[in-house]
RNA sequence: GGUCUCGUGGCCGAGUGGCUAGGCAGCGGUCUGCAAAACCGUGUACAGCGGUUCGAAUCCGCUCGAGACCUCCA
């Protein structure tokens, strides 16, 4: 296996070239990885958990690699507004005049939220969290210093970026591909006065309204910054002028991740990012989820099974794997009937893996192909981290294992040794999958069920299976199921 | 309207020129007191029409369909 994690070169699709990259770190050994996170004003949804477990899996699987990942991602508490980029209300202001409560109040809420949902997912903390809020300084800087390169100008207390003196000498554009005279012929215009001198200008710095209660002191007016700036200030303060990896949905793509890469060129002189990740979307009835169509379903909600689209709830490692069994590049449809089959999918996975720890090597057979399924797990996630094929390919062991488990193959003690490792590494570590039902007392309830299962063998022995079955259907009914097999019973949970 | 992506068997979902993806569901069998699980076997899938090629789901063109971005959204 080691040898498979060492020979390992991998190739990421980088929407800036949209082509495969081999990847080669900036410094050998380290990664610095900048994902976007969410916007605090509202509970965390499907999409939420894709772009987390996205990212996740690459964070995850660079460590197993020996890589040391810093990976920010950010919270987005001020700066980002409800409607028009420049003349709507920020979303964590106008849920705090909603709800009558201090914006901050409202950041610490659904943080608080986002995170135990993350945690639900086994998503793993990132290593540093910062809050644009409390990156003020170093934005107001990021600011100043664009100001002083000549392209942002000010208006009547608002700093906004000029796209137009930008794109002479640097493509604006090229992260989305579009060009720029297409960008200032086709947005719409908007409703009301604007300072921008240019409708595909964006705001650098906007001075607050005298009702706006989030507001910070600063060279041009009391007001908040742009939404785009706190990811380049913040990308950049913890991780250099130009790092490795950038990540976050495709929704993100235009106009967030493009504007970062503009400001952050100008500020510093170079291209912010070296390889742009960007996840698909998850797609209810074929159309795009997200809040703003209001047809986002809550994480929250899914796990409790209350929303009428729901037939039933769904865990979350059901929610995970189902994820992990798409490519994160490809749009993900929800459905009842696709959750419900990762839901067994996963099931008969870690099963195999608690069947495999019981498993006894056999001596002197032969090796069973272990290093090939092994090296394709590798070689999938090497891919441009092809989870589906490495699950595929996680279930050719599960047959071997289950075939061991029949007597139907011989396993010798070095290939048990590196089957366990693989499904452990990659079920566990890489896709970071976790058994729920493994309980800390499960030792307890294994004694106890092997009690009951001795009693019910004495009554089947004696061909008493009124009792027999009744002690099957009583503990079904605690979703135990026994499963009486050649080599005696064996139980497990629904 | 502009830019881009996608269309794979009942469902989900890999696969970029020739070699079984995989999961779920279904069917037949083995095992079992009966079940469950597991195992074995089982599917003329690649939107349509043309073209390139010895050979195409895979490359090219067109048609149809779906979606994303161009406003905030993971």
């Amino acid at each position: 296996m080691t040898k498979f994690r060492n020979q390992a070169e991998v190739v990421v699709y980088n929407s800036l070239s949209r082509k495969k990259e081999v990847f080669i770190p900036i410094n050998p050994l380290h990664i610095g990885m900048y994902v976007c996170g969410p916007t605090v004003y509202g509970d965390a949804h499907l999409g939420h958990a894709r772009a987390a477990i996205t990212f996740d899996l690459v964070f995850r699987y660079f460590s197993h690699l020996g890589y040391k990942v810093r990976y920010v991602r950010n919270i987005t508490d001020v700066g980002h507004l409800e409607n028009d980029a420049d003349e709507g209300e920020d979303k964590i202001a106008q849920k705090a005049r909603l709800e009558q409560i201090e914006p901050m109040e409202v950041v610490q809420y659904y943080t608080v939220r986002y995170h135990k949902n993350m945690d639900q997912l086994n998503v793993l903390r990132p290593s540093i969290e910062p809050h644009a809020s409390g990156h003020l300084i170093e934005q107001i800087a990021m600011v100043e210093k664009i100001l002083k390169k000549g392209y942002a100008y000010e208006v009547d207390g608002s700093v906004y970026f000029d796209v137009e003196k930008y794109s002479k000498n640097h493509h604006y554009g090229i992260l989305s591909g579009r060009k720029i005279e297409d960008l200032i012929s086709n947005t719409r215009k908007l409703d009301g006065q604007s300072d921008k001198r240019n409708s595909a200008d964006f705001a650098l710095w906007k001075k607050a309204e005298p009702s706006h209660i989030m507001r910070w002191p600063s060279p041009w007016s009391d007001g908040f910054p742009g939404w785009h700036m706190e990811c380049s200030a913040m990308g950049c303060k913890y991780l250099g002028e130009q790092f490795d990896i950038h990540g976050g949905g495709m929704d993100l793509l235009f106009p967030h991740h493009e504007s970062e890469i503009a400001q952050s060129t100008v500020a510093n002189e170079k291209s912010p990012v070296r390889y742009w990740m960007h996840n698909n979307m998850i797609t209810l009835n074929g159309q795009k989820m997200g809040k703003s169509l209001g047809n986002a379903i809550s994480l929250d909600n899914i796990f409790a099974g209350n929303h009428p689209l729901l037939e039933q709830a769904y865990s979350p490692m059901t929610i995970r794997f189902f994820i992990l069994q798409a490519h994160y590049r490809s749009t993900l449809d929800f459905s009842n009937e696709a959750l419900q089959a990762a839901e067994k999918g996963l099931k008969k996975l870690l099963v195999a893996s608690t069947t495999l720890k019981k498993l006894k090597a056999v001596k002197g057979a032969a090796a069973q192909g272990i290093e090939a399924i092994a090296k394709a797990c590798y070689d999938a996630m090497n891919d441009d981290f092809s989870s589906p094929v490495a699950i595929a390919t996680l279930f050719d062991a599960v047959k071997l294992i289950n075939a061991a488990n029949d007597g139907l193959l011989a396993i010798n003690e070095t290939d048990l040794h590196q089957l366990k490792q693989l499904m452990d590494d990659f079920i566990f570590h890489i896709l970071g999958i976790q058994d729920e039902e493994a309980g800390s007392d499960l030792e307890l309830v294994d004694g106890l069920m092997q009690t009951i299962i001795s009693l019910r063998q004495e009554a089947r022995v004696k061909k008493d299976f009124a009792t027999s079955d009744v002690i099957r259907d009583s503990l079904g009914k605690l979703n135990i199921v026994l499963k009486d097999g050649k080599d005696g019973t064996s139980w497990e949970l629904k």
